[in-house]
DNA sequence: CCGGGTAGTGTTAGCGCTCACATATCGCAC
DNA sequence: GTGCGATATGTGAGCGCTAACACTACCCGG
């Protein structure tokens, strides 16, 4: 176990150079002969020599790594957004670690940066759904790159977030266009910004065209919450069309309206939001709002590598519009 | 940017001590005294003082990192495991690198681990559910703590596993038990082990009732390739039990099954396996075999942090029983 | 043929920590 | 008191690397 591996100096040796122009060819330094480069890679092969990380990270002050602090990767979208920060990452030779949180409160947030921070991670992506990760963020100190990830809009911390507003407003619009006279939504948690976001979209479009938004039904994200509000949704007659905050969601309204035989979309039209793989084989297929999970990802770590090349911290934003995938959960109102 | 935070000497300086008895506080070491440690504490908490996990790492050759390599962590299970590996290092007082993989062939899995071996990881866990990634497993240094997931039960690498063979056999067994004749399956892929063993299983408990397994169906672990399986299934009208390898294969059956009237569980009765947590709220609700991935994450934490305190490389291994989740999908078969 | 640039390389000094060891301090039996 | 083991603390070295600078060739114009 003990065995550790061949270090610079012994590259330096089989080569017969200094340890310092292994270092210069390793960091692809200019001012190095054709030819030195050539053995120093030959010896560098020949031992299977590995730069240690820690030490550069010692004497640089930074890591190779982009810390990612996220709250139940679980869910689709968050999952899919770790693996696509991951991909990304990967690509600009810079591994990701992860701290994944239970609460999205003050404490769980600022524990997992701290985290972070001791390995010296060299920026830190913080998916943060909820306000009160806002607040741990703003006490953070100011010299670590960071980027939030669907944050809170309002802060000053650089952000990037997938645009739910014109998300929602496109999926309500979408139904009216198809003739429904209003939209029902069932909501995630509106504490969450994406949530918020998506309940704003969905009044907007609503006020837009001059209809007065219905009661909000709202729920967790999960289907079990959608089977709830759908079996409250399914008793009102008035009922022809509903946007889901999610596709989850959508899948318990869908069950809750085929327990009560109201046929989806001849009866009731349904659109739902982040076209998990599933949907397009659910009972109708779902109608649903695809956000760029590898836009974000990509947009994310090209804003903290500016941040961490330039020293800069500007509080950019940047906004990932999503887009409508229509399939055959809405149609044209029943006719009464 | 470049304020770099105090270090070890600033507390020691603050606290009237040496480094040295600083590190013995931070670690925990026995011999200092309370009075001692409290005034270090002390300063340590005026400084914002926060370890150098580099330093560390350097000087004793193992940073407290885990490194994970997975593929596609956006699938259910894998995003789970990965979940859930993250909770139970970060008990143990580990952080988790993820390194995934686009293929799961050799040279992506060998570059991953690479990757991580730079960053001296403590360890390593490997999501490897197929051939090919075993044999890069190989070929790697000896000395590093190595677990292996779902991978393959003929290498002597320490393997835990979630027992899809008994998840299987529970599952086929279940829809015997109900009455039915014969099971049909629609398979993952079947270079990964989890789905030859969910085959294997599924065999298992036909040859032991003395029936001939019909043909295998395979499939991708998508809903979309359910879907089309699914369209044969429907047209077929001895078919009344289908056992799927997971539960989005079992949704795209669903919904074959339905477009082509065909009723669940009255006319055919379907398990699924995963318990993904909308399964409850399929149309009908999904009986299922649910894996604790909790269970997985936990075992392999543990035989890895024992392979790094111990030092030893046994070819340990682990498996975890699955069980099995009874909702609405099954039935008697229809009299005919 | 000399001064001064520039490409190529070597030398040295840490980065912040832990390990091994040296030293100081204490308690307690005699 | 003295001696001795246990307890508590300090000292020095060095992990593997990069940054800064020092040095050596060599090329060039004057």
């Amino acid at each position: 176990m003990a065995v550790h591996g061949p270090a610079m100096t012994d590259v330096a040796r089989l080569a017969g150079v200094s340890h310092q122009t292994v270092s210069r060819v390793l960091n692809g330094h200019p001012n190095v002969r054709e030819q030195t480069r050539l053995r120093v890679r030959a010896a560098i092969a020949e031992l299977g020599y590995r730069p240690n990380g820690a030490a550069r990270a010692l004497v640089t002050g930074r890591s190779q790594v982009i810390g990612v602090v996220a709250q139940n990767t679980t869910l689709y979208g968050p999952a899919s957004l770790l693996a696509a920060l991951e991909q990304t990452a990967a690509e600009e030779g810079f591994a990701v670690s992860v701290g994944s949180v239970r609460d999205l409160d003050h404490r769980s947030i600022s524990a997992a940066v701290e985290r972070h921070l001791s390995h010296r991670v060299a920026g830190i992506v913080v998916i943060a759904p909820v306000e009160s990760a806002g607040e741990a963020l703003e006490r953070l100190p100011k010299d670590v790159p960071l980027v939030t990830v669907d944050g809170d809009p309002r802060r000053p911390v650089p952000l990037v977030t997938v645009d739910q507003v014109a998300g929602a407003r496109a999926a309500t619009q979408h139904l009216l266009d198809a003739g429904h006279r209003t939209v029902w939504h069932v909501s995630g948690p509106s504490d969450w910004f994406d949530g918020a976001g998506r309940i704003e979209g969905w009044r907007d479009a609503l006020l837009a065209a001059g209809v007065e938004p219905p009661p909000l039904l709202q729920g967790d994200w999960s289907a079990a919450s959608g089977y709830r509000c759908g079996q409250m949704l399914a008793r009102m007659p008035e009922v022809t069309a509903v946007f889901t905050a999610n596709d989850h969601l959508a899948l318990g309204v869908l069950r809750a309206l085929h327990e009560f035989g109201r046929r989806v979309p001849d009866e009731i039209s349904l659109v739902g939001f982040d076209d998990v793989p599933e949907a397009a084989y659910f009972i109708p297929p779902l109608t649903t709002v695809r956000p760029d999970f590898d836009a974000v990802a990509r947009a994310s770590i090209h804003m903290l590598l500016s941040q961490i090349e330039s020293g800069t911290g500007e509080a950019l934003r940047q906004t990932i519009a999503p887009t409508l995938v229509a399939r055959d959960s809405v149609a044209a109102p029943p006719r009464r």
